[in-house]
DNA sequence: AGGCCACCATACGGGGCAGTATGGTAGTCT
DNA sequence: AGACTACCATACTGCCCCGTATGGTGGCCT
């Protein structure tokens, strides 16, 4: 019956480089939650489901209850991961850069070519009605928001442009990501979609006229 | 033990004809789309389900499966209604003006004030997944997004320009009604909201400079 | 008046997922 | 080597919804 016999004894037993399998994943808190946001981009927060999530990882749910008390305890889990990530990330690249115009500018740029953050705070607005997501996304919006204001009056709006304008561009922002992830409305080629940042940039940043 | 004694014994135990009960509804197809439509603006698409919405009718899914085949049937048949009443609302009130600065500023004061066309359309944003509702928000959007490329057009911009600029202008539109129906951000207050309409006519429709 | 039919109730079977209980196995430490 | 523990499988209950089958009732027509 046992057919574990080329497994165990081979000494250390490198990775089984064949035959694929099992692989005998061993799978930690983390693996989950990185594959519950994996599938948040993919499909949203209504498909991360126990046991889908499970199958997908080639275990049965009893390893899940193992490691999490509930499926609303893994979304916490891994949202909290990704709102610390999207954080961090934003204050490395952009938040360093002195000029208030090249900031907005690069922050725009930026945030029209690196996706997967963006992915899932698309896929994470089709699901606000969960308790977890609400303030999580209120958070990391209102924070979005205030830094765009922020900018702008650096620029030298007064406050209450600049926070009309934040709101703008924000809105932009996501609305463009619903049209596009969402929608799918028929992609745009990569230069059909650079001369529509440019526009965005023209049209949202004020020009050099102080 | 059984506190039924006083339930099931009472003869034929007729059906209450003071407490005013039921009202007797008599529903027809279109009272399940509209009740369908409202359950969407109220709660999303994913809560129009057979059971809870006939029992929101007071009645039993016996009588939904009798007007409609599923689920599905009901759900294409009151988007329907919906798509046709968007496309005339347009078309009656705005499409007739004349000049095109004024009516693209209409069309943006009249979306900022018409309510309910836009709280369906903000709430089936979200469940764009379904096969039934992919099809017909693309149309929708496309079709709205070209009317408004088309008023730029005459306006003076080039093709590109006016594609780009309307493409941002239903962005904001789309990611407006997702931040504020959907996130749900703190509530502007009416003098608020008016200064930021006019802040995005003033941003979007270029000035009388030709 | 009697019947037809539109509309509705009741009851049932089925499926998917959440969560629990409990037993199994493989790696590690001593 | 034996025990301990981390990780996983199996099997079960329960809930909620979809869809079907079938029987009931009241208004309307002739």
């Amino acid at each position: 019956m046992h057919v574990l016999a080329k497994q165990g004894c081979a000494g250390m037993a490198e990775v089984e480089p064949k035959t694929e399998r099992a692989e005998r994943p061993r799978l930690s808190a983390a693996d989950w939650e990185q594959a519950a946001l994996d599938l948040i981009a993919e499909q949203g927060l209504a498909a991360v489901a126990v046991e889908p999530l499970a199958r997908r990882l080639n275990v049965t749910k009893g390893s899940f209850y193992w490691h999490f008390a509930s499926r609303d305890a893994l979304i916490e889990a891994a949202l909290k991961r990704w709102e610390q990530a999207d954080v961090e990330g934003l204050m490395r690249h952009v938040d360093p850069i002195e000029d208030p115009r090249e900031r907005l500018t690069q922050l725009f740029l930026r945030t029209s070519h690196e996706m997967r953050t963006h992915v899932i705070y698309s896929a994470l607005l089709n699901t606000l009605d969960h308790p977890a997501v609400q303030p999580v996304m209120q958070r990391l919006s209102l924070r979005r928001i205030n830094y765009l204001a922020v900018a702008y009056r650096a620029l030298g709006l007064s406050r209450r442009e600049a926070m009309h304008r934040a709101r703008l561009a924000y809105s932009a922002y996501v609305g463009f990501l619903q049209l596009m992830l969402q929608l799918k409305l028929p992609r745009m080629d990569s230069e059909d979609f650079e001369g529509y940042v440019a526009h965005v940039v023209a049209a949202l940043i004020p020009s050099a006229a102080v």
